[in-house]
DNA sequence: GCGACAG
DNA sequence: ATCTTGTCGC
């Protein structure tokens, strides 16, 4: 989208004499989490009259040691390496369009209408969607697979361009539009489509799986490597073993001990499906640690981005 | 210094 | 997620 142009906007705004911190900026830009996706890009390239120097962590570091240097010879007092006194100089008063606080509104306008009942009879087909980046390029690669034979139903890639940032729990405003493509370009839609990300294992319970069911009207079940949030209420120990992901105490996915390694796959369920639903059909589909549907897909965009880039 | 927030 | 070489184990 316009994450991009509205951070340069925030930048541009301190004026001489005066610093910001990415967490300012964040929190400007209306969510403070943002706040190392922004250190990231303004590590970049910016054109050469957007001040980035005059951003600083929030203890008073700069990026780079020619930025204290420049902030120096504008008056900001630079001691130990260190804006010094950070609070006397910090610019506060930025005009934003606040728009994560926007996506996150309509975050929870979407949540109210997410469905936890399963919207299928039997599950004959499941589909696996991943996206794989080289800069700002993205390749996306879908799999359709029969479940009884495990066989291979259909095979989909598509490539394109991202504009929007990696943003923990905005994850969608990134990968879903890639995800949306390529979703409807398939000839065989399947009962359900599991997805590299979260259902409703979220802040607001509108992870990407969720967002995605909701948008392409399709089941979906959310599978990640990595917790975002909530506690395990117990250990699973062998392999099928599993545990509730409890989250300001609602069980909001399940950690599944899928394979040997003692990494679990956490699930929850997107959209127009069932807790019990998204455990049962992810527990059926691991043959490895990753899920097969997701697995394939992964595999597939990757070797995608590899032979097109190289 | 530690903890940490999907992809 | 990506950046990266070889290496250990099934
Ligand atoms: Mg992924």
């Amino acid at each position: 989208m316009r994450f991009r142009k509205e951070l340069s906007a925030m930048v541009e705004q301190i004026p001489e004499g005066m610093v910001s911190t990415y967490g300012d900026i964040a929190r400007a830009i209306g969510d403070v989490v943002a706040s190392r996706t922004i250190y990231s890009l303004l590590q970049e390239e910016w054109d050469g009259g957007l001040p980035i120097h005059r951003v600083v962590t929030s203890r008073g570091e700069a990026a780079l040691s020619r930025y204290l240097q420049m902030l120096k010879e504008e008056g900001v007092p630079v001691e130990n390496r260190k804006v010094r006194n950070l609070k006397d100089h910090l610019f506060k008063d930025f005009k934003s369009e606040r728009i994560l606080a926007k996506l996150r509104e309509k975050q929870e306008e979407l949540a109210s209408k997410v469905s936890l009942e399963d919207g299928f009879k039997r599950v004959r087909t499941v589909g696996g969607i991943d996206v794989a980046y080289k800069g700002d390029s993205a390749f996306a690669a879908c799999v359709i697979l029969d479940v009884e034979k495990m066989k291979l139903v259909e095979e989909r890639r598509l490539s394109g361009k991202v504009t929007f940032p990696y943003v923990s729990t905005y994850l969608s405003y990134r990968e879903l539009p890639m995800i949306k493509k390529i979703f409807k370009r398939l000839k065989t839609k399947p009962d359900v489509l599991m997805i590299d990300g979260n259902g409703i294992l979220h802040p607001r319970r509108i992870g990407i799986a969720s967002h995605a069911g909701l948008e392409l009207n399709v089941p979906t079940i959310g599978v990640t490597k990595r917790l975002l949030l909530g506690k395990l209420g117990k250990t699973p120990k062998k392999i099928g073993d599993f545990s509730s992901i409890i989250h300001e105490g609602c069980v909001l996915g399940m950690a599944l001990k899928s394979s040997k390694s003692d990494r679990y796959v956490f699930v929850s369920p997107g959209h127009m499906i069932s807790m019990k639903s998204a455990l049962d059909l992810s527990r059926k589909l691991c043959f490895h640690r990753i899920p097969e549907p997701t697995r394939r897909a992964h595999r597939m965009a990757t070797e995608l981005r590899n032979k097109r880039t190289g």
